[in-house]
DNA sequence: GACGGTTTTTGACGGATGTCAAAAGAAACT
DNA sequence: AGTTTCTTTTGACATCCGTCAAAAACCGTC
């Protein structure tokens, strides 16, 4: 909870009554490996902030899983789409390793800032943040060849190499396994 | 001008005392077809409302030109990484056809959230939406074949085809020239 | 309607990567 | 240790696409 707080107080500062606001209104919840956090179809009425552990969102596309995204200790998760819209999510978010999240739903989230003014520029900020980070994203997929594109990720996300299976690494960066295990094998 | 204005009631409700203390601070400006709007290594200070015209952004990789969005009518635009951060900008905007832009300073807009606290939601939800869209081309990026990523284009964004040049659409979806001319021929 | 410049198309070729299938290696469980 | 299961690697082959170069189509201007 401490965590949370905390990493919310480097967006912007936060007074005392939010403080106590928002601690009123998440929960923790804990997973374990390979649980489905949300499965696509189903909408997304949670926000959650990892506090241990590491989970990934992917889809389904032309028969294969994409993997589109990995979260980390200190990462707000959601099915950004569905939290936001309120439609079924096209994505699944599964753990990769047992972990530990704090929630919030979405009406507590919007009945929050309603009450608590000065929360509307930290979400702001937050969603700043969340932009550039997928915008950096975008770009490294430009890369031409798969060797440049794993090279990326090598310099820019270790951990994510550290952390998750070979597949799902793959087709976050847009290939197969096999290709990255022969690209991996000539570094 | 009003149509910035019911631009952004679309978002949320707008006060008489916010859309004058809008009107106060922004400005018009008029660009010529092929136009800098800004330059890679410039600090993109503004942020820009599209009333008429259609402009690119655009990077250098591999000695390649990368068109990652185009903008259009009623579109807000910036370089956004170097307004939000205040660093020098990695993207460049040119125009493709000739425009009319509203602009705004960041300090403007700053000064404005901060003396007119509603609009802090106003522009927490324009993000929303903006990275609605973010994630969407995203998704369409990751479709295997060239011949793919052109029909979603032509399915989702028919005006794209319509106005920019076909190495600018070539390089949006990350293919070359002459394999989107063959695979336009083929449809 | 002829000219120059720009944009788009066409052709030939090689390389990177996907696919399928099987082998090798690790990890988990008994 | 032995078996099962999951993950990663290796091999062979087809194909999509990038590159370079040249031709064709388009467009505005004189």
């Amino acid at each position: 909870m401490q965590q949370l707080l905390a990493h919310l107080a480097n967006f912007h500062h936060l007074s005392t009554t939010a403080r106590e606001a928002i601690q009123a209104c998440v929960t923790e919840t804990v997973h374990a490996k390979n649980d489905m956090l949300i499965t696509q179809g189903q909408v997304c009425r949670n926000l959650y902030f990892l506090e241990k552990g590491c989970l990934r969102g992917y889809y389904h596309l032309e028969g294969k899983e994409i993997t589109h995204w990995f979260g980390f200790e200190q990462d707000f998760v959601t099915s950004f789409h569905s939290f936001t819209t309120g439609q079924p999510s096209v994505e699944n978010i599964q753990l990769i390793e047992g972990s530990v999240l704090w929630s919030i739903s979405r009406e507590a989230l919007l009945k929050l800032l309603d009450e608590h003014h000065e929360l509307e520029r930290l979400v702001r900020i937050a969603y700043e943040k969340y932009y550039l980070r997928l915008e950096e994203r975008y770009v490294n997929a430009q890369f031409r060849t798969a060797a440049e594109r794993y090279e990326q990720l090598l310099e820019q996300s270790p951990h994510i190499l550290e952390r998750a299976p070979l597949g799902y690494v793959a087709s976050y960066l847009g290939i197969s396994q096999e290709t990255l295990s022969r690209v991996r094998g000539r570094i």
